[in-house]
DNA sequence: TCACTATCGCAACAAAGTCGCATTAGTAAG
DNA sequence: CTTACTAATGCGACTTTGTTGCGATAGTGA
């Protein structure tokens, strides 16, 4: 199925992009001009995901936070491999340029990677 | 205030220490032999998050997985400071022995961490 | 302009957690 | 062994976050 141009689709988009950090849902909504209801909000952004155009991340309130990260495009083997980072007092979470090192014991497959550190960011200090 | 020893309390705490891995409430809840209500099975698990006793992890699920992890004790500064695995197949989540390394630009200040890797597990591979 | 169907809004629903409150039951003192 | 104190429990209600069904709306290409 073809992917439409919707007003809401680029109000989502520009939220985003007008954003150095990741957020979620409900921040999304507060800074978009035009009134988009909370469903179709998940679902555009549920669908970006799939496209590969945002990311998302669960952070460790237990909630989605989503980010159209530069890093996306390069993904070689697994995408969305970095920190984020997640400051308790603007409640943003931003992706971090470190690249997540583990190591593993034998018989471990990873898919995919979720990492959050927790604490004040650099604006917020 | 003081801590009280309960059938409900031991029982949660022998349903984690039976499991070498971290579990969610439901899956204590079902563990258990002795009926607990929902409620008080969170309420415990915050009051040994609380005693340092366990530890709390958010997974890529958004739930929330306890873990009575011989980690915790001799932790310096940061504490439950390594990397956790959840195995999409058999949905636990454990301790991994590889600490966490990361670098982080100037300003932000970490206070804890949260860092799942998802895949297949060994005993599932 | 028209037809097709992706997308939307609304409402209902589900899951995970939390909280208030009356009741129950550890605990320690008498 | 009683008794009093209050931590802990069970129940129910509630919140938050996210998803889904469905009829209505609106992109898109012919």
């Amino acid at each position: 199925m073809k992917r439409r141009n919707t007003q809401s689709k680029e109000a989502v988009l520009s939220a985003l992009a007008n954003s150095s950090k990741a957020m979620s849902q409900d921040a999304i909504e507060k800074k978009m001009t035009v009134n988009v209801d909370r469903a179709t909000i998940y679902r555009i952004l549920n669908r970006f995901c799939d496209d590969g155009v945002i990311h998302k991340i669960i952070a460790d309130d237990g909630k989605q936070y989503f980010a159209l990260c530069v890093k996306c495009d390069d993904s070689e083997k697994m995408p969305d491999n970095h920190f984020h980072f997640r400051c308790i007092n603007c409640q943003t979470i931003e992706c971090l340029p470190s690249i997540v090192n583990f190591s593993l014991p034998a018989g471990y497959q990873v898919d995919r990677l979720n990492c959050v550190l927790v604490g004040t960011c650099k604006d917020c200090a």
